[in-house]
RNA sequence: GGGCUCGUAGCUCAGUUGGUCAGAGCGCACGCCUGAUAAGCGUGAGGUCGGUGGUUCGAAUCCACCCGAGCCCA
């Protein structure tokens, strides 16, 4: 034949490349950004807006972003952008927490034996260098994932201007009389000589020796209480025995004693033991012997007195529990708080042991362990002895086993001026999402401890105590915070290790307890949680936010943490919770769900990610995700984000190649002289943005990316677009067939750029310089405002007469694979399709939209009958497929009897009429 | 050991108050097209809804227990 219409049509053209090349694509797109100071240009969008202030969790500066802190940024800034587009003002000043042990650590391990000779504040210029370097580095990182925020002026726990609010909001403390210095068991690592934070502590599991210890009564010297421990080096320590004030006990003959034992542990314990010959001759409970002494196993001087708690286990052991308040936090509260007894601990910060434990002094406890249970056998106290693993606690830095030990400490009381109820009201009032968070911090906040807050470390911000020379008081005083504030202004907390004490204490400062004027500097540091959860006190003073903040945004370990300090901190300086919504995500796994470990070797890497497939795709990867619950990650996974990006890039290539000659002022086609199939796709498209703006305010993500995937690939893709090709390509140009469906493509692009803009941001932001310039407002799309749903789009009766439709359809492209099969049919164009109606109703519906059937189905020809049965039984409609008649035209494929031969060979009259210039 | 959370096709997710709820997309298999072309279209095969009991006329959906995983504690 050799005619050749392909130049008559109207085929899509763009420079919208079909390879996204994502990686050095994504390095112009930030250059861009960069160039116009995308985060100054978006909020100037904004001036005079309401805003919205989602506040940065800082992350710990100690090494690179690892993909759980990924996770947490595009999330920040998926909410951020979503926000601006609802048109309110952002902004978003990322932070770093960078004082604590870790960095210390770090830099010690670093500069190794030279440490020894170096000054604290030479060792604290290390250890801000350090901090710095690595926000330097994930500064890097975060920008390259595309998070929008002003990373050149972000916020930093170790600047002199947050260090003045840290103390600030330590002084509301103070003042209010909440800060106060006790002795107090912590964790204490020997090896490290420091009070270690709950935080500091990982459990393994440790080899100990387990002991059983009877117990000899004052009162009646053939009774014996059997007590179980795995520390024999808390023994010179004891001064009680807990019992459960419910539990039966049985008091046990053995040879000429009686022993007191759980009686649910009664046979484990004899067994364990080896004791065979024992006869049960009576029964008590706790309350019995409530206040009784024994005598102390080691000292004969010493009594050990009967107290009653109702957290003794009847799992291990005797149910009688060897009490030392000074070793234990639970011996503490029980032993010390409820019942008095003393707080012994006689253990140095070295874990020798002092004057206290008597002939054991100058003995390192572990070695004296052997030595006390030798003691304690010889004086015929010791039941039995053998080892025992167990999970024990161990110290995060140095990986050895941690004790027990009382030293004088500052602590934040939570009860004091009633902050615990307080911030249990104000947790009422957050927004917690998902909802479950609020019961987590609420149990955590009912159940917690006094706060110990100072460290025995040297990079953290300073606490200014100090101690009289005369007396040894601690004095901790809002004056001193006071005069030093001044000096952190200008020169930072590294004032107080460099100056001289005179200087940082007000002239007339004398000690409120002794009177006297000699001080002596103490040296301690604060607990790095009060540093961040200062944060919001930095930034709502910095940035004249509206506070309470609007959101926090962090992982589920964080009602523990940051969301834990902060609402303690804010309701004790200004009242109330610092943030009105909380939002919490999950922790990502390996493929199998499991942790991700160095060990197990199934981390990944977020920045290799994005070197192998682009920020874009991890981006994409996120959206996919349920992470309100843990999440699960692996190449195979990312890799199945790129399948889908290729897809949603395609739909947008084709809707932009199909607009290239479309002005959206001039040729607009109002909607009511748009074509049926062209109303329906605008109606559904205004379901989808009703949809994504619903699933974006509860920060369903997930549902956004499936919806937004269905839609491109079922009702575009597979449907709309496949369909209106038949339009697009063979009317004329300006016909209103062609503008009819142009009109819509158009509102669906933009609409579907904007709503994809808070997760595909790079993409979009390409999309968005390949628009039309009329459609280009601003610099960039992310100032752009959300797409409005327009309920005078939305025919109800058209689509629910199209949901119909789209069902014959189905029974029709069925119809259409049987005969493909057959070798009857190649393309469906090749096809003639009859219909019988399965009801009256479905007859009257095709026989309304009987001039949009050949296009929808994209067949040469659709006839309706009603006697004979069909071939193929459909659900909606029985089916016969033949190949068309008549001849194909050469311009538009569908076959026709009326194949012209005049001036336009080979082309049906639809054709010919185009040709001409007469179908308009 | 305790508190909280999770467990639906190979993958990512839907499944409102228990009764067409066993679904979607991707991937896979087979085929079509060659005017979205390292694209596009069609058809199809995949799950006893972690397991076991129970409540109910009826449960993925309610209860109990168990198994596995995670976070936070001890």
């Amino acid at each position: 034949m050799g005619l050749d219409y392909k130049y008559t049509l109207n085929l899509p053209q763009t420079d919208f490349p079909m390879k996204a090349n994502l990686t050095s694509k994504e390095e112009k797109i930030l250059e861009w950004w960069e160039s116009i100071d995308l985060y100054h240009y978006v909020l100037e969008q904004r001036e005079g807006c309401p805003v919205f202030v989602l506040h940065d969790g800082p992350p710990y500066a100690n090494g690179h972003i690892h993909i759980g802190t990924a996770l947490n940024k595009i999330l920040k800034d998926i909410v951020v952008k979503y926000k601006t587009m609802r048109g309110y003002r952002t902004p978003y000043v990322p932070g770093w927490d960078t004082h604590g042990l870790p960095i210390e650590h770090q830099v010690s391990l670093e500069l190794g034996e030279k440490i020894k000779t170096m000054s604290p504040s030479d060792i604290r210029k290390k250890c801000e260098e350090f901090a710095l370097k690595f926000v330097d580095v994930q500064r890097e990182e975060f920008k390259r994932l595309g998070v929008r925020g002003d990373w050149n002026n972000p916020y930093i726990t170790l600047k002199p201007e947050y260090e003045v609010k840290i103390l600030e909001v330590f002084k509301a403390l103070v003042e209010a009389g909440n800060v106060y210095r006790s002795t107090k068991p912590i964790y204490w690592c020997p090896r490290c000589r420091t009070a270690l934070a709950e935080a500091e502590i990982e459990y393994k599991d440790h080899v100990s020796p387990s002991i059983y210890v009877k117990l000899k009564s004052v009162e009646e010297p053939d009774l014996f209480v059997v007590i179980w421990t795995t520390t024999p080096w808390t023994l010179p320590a004891n001064v009680g025995i807990a019992l459960h004030p419910d539990y039966p006990y049985s008091v046990v003959r053995v040879g000429k004693e009686r022993w007191v034992v759980a009686r649910q542990l009664l046979d484990a314990f004899f067994r364990e033991v080896g004791v065979n010959s024992y006869e049960p001759v009576g029964e008590l409970r706790g309350q019995d012997l409530e206040g009784k002494e024994f005598e102390h196993p080691l000292f004969e001087d010493r009594r050990s007195r009967v107290i009653l708690a109702d957290y003794v286990s009847m799992e291990t052991g005797t149910g009688c529990v060897h009490i030392a308040p000074g070793h234990g936090e639970e011996d503490f509260v029980y032993g010390h708080l409820r019942y008095g007894l003393p707080v012994l601990s006689p253990v140095n910060e070295e874990g020798v042991f002092t004057e206290g434990a008597g002939k054991y002094k100058g003995m390192f406890i572990e070695s004296a362990n052997e030595i006390i249970v030798d003691d304690l056998r010889k004086k015929g106290l010791l039941v039995h002895a053998s080892k025992v693993t167990h999970s024990y606690p161990h110290c995060w830095r140095c990986k050895g086993p941690v004790i027990f030990r009382a030293t004088e400490q500052w602590f934040i009381s939570v009860d004091k001026n009633d902050l615990r109820k307080r911030v249990l009201e104000e947790i009422e009032k957050v927004k917690w999402i998902p909802e479950w968070g609020k019961n987590r911090i609420r149990s955590m906040v009912e159940e917690r401890p006094d706060w110990c807050i100072s460290r025995q470390r040297v990079w953290g911000t300073p606490i200014p105590a100090v101690r009289c020379g005369e007396c040894n008081e601690a004095i901790l005083d809002a004056r001193i915070i006071d005069h030093f504030l001044k000096f952190v202004e200008k020169e930072g907390a590294d004032a107080w290790f460099e100056r001289n004490l005179e200087e940082l204490l007000p002239n007339d400062f004398r000690c409120p307890k002794c009177g006297s004027s000699r001080f002596e500097k103490m040296l301690d540091t604060l607990d790095v949680w009060i540093d961040s959860g200062s944060s919001f006190e930095y930034i709502v003073t910095r940035e004249d936010h509206p506070f309470p903040l609007d959101m926090y945004l962090e992982g589920s370990d964080q009602h523990r943490g940051w969301f834990h300090s902060s609402i303690f901190l804010s309701v004790a300086k200004r009242g109330r919770a610092p943030y009105k919504e909380v939002l919490t995500h999950g922790f990502i796994k390996d493929e199998l769900g499991r942790k991700m470990s160095k060990s197990l070797g199934n981390v990944v890497d977020p920045m290799e990610v994005v070197r192998k497939y682009g920020a874009e795709i991890l981006r994409l990867w996120l959206a996919s995700s349920d992470y309100f619950n843990d999440i699960k990650i692996s190449m195979k996974i990312v890799e199945q984000q790129a399948e889908v990006y290729k897809k949603i890039r395609n739909t947008f290539r084709f809707l932009l190649g199909n607009l290239y000659d479309f002005d959206p002022e001039r040729d607009k086609v109002p909607y009511d002289r748009l074509l049926p199939i062209d109303k329906w796709a605008l109606g559904r498209l205004q379901e989808v943005i009703r949809l994504a703006t619903e699933y974006y305010d509860s920060y369903e993500f997930s549902k956004v990316y499936n919806l937004i995937v269905k839609y491109c690939t079922v009702e575009l893709s597979a449907v709309y677009l496949d369909v209106v090709k038949d339009r697009l390509y063979v009317e004329a140009k300006d016909s209103s067939y062609r503008r009819s469906a142009q009109t819509v493509l158009h509102e669906i692009l933009l609409a579907l750029m904007k709503i994809l803009t808070p997760i595909m941001t790079f993409t979009m932001e390409e999309v968005y310089s390949h628009l039309h310039e009329k459609d280009r407002k601003y610099l960039t799309v992310q100032a752009e405002y959300w797409p409005e749903y327009r309920e005078e789009f939305v025919d109800e009766k058209l689509l629910e007469d199209f949901e119909r439709l789209l069902e014959v359809r189905e029974d029709v492209l069925k119809a259409l694979e049987e005969k493909r099969q057959q070798d009857v049919i190649g393309h469906s164009l090749d096809a003639e399709v009859i219909l019988r109606p399965k009801n009256r109703e479905i007859e009257l519906l095709l026989e309304e939209y009987r001039d949009t059937l050949e296009e929808l189905f994209i067949v040469s020809k659709v006839r309706i009958v009603e006697g004979d049965e069909c071939e193929f039984k459909g659900n909606a409609v029985e089916v016969t497929v033949r190949h068309a008649s008549g001849e194909k035209c050469q311009r538009c494929w569908k076959y026709s009897e009326e194949i012209s031969w005049g001036d336009f060979p080979g082309v049906c009259p639809r054709c010919a009429a185009v040709l001409r210039g007469e179908r308009r």
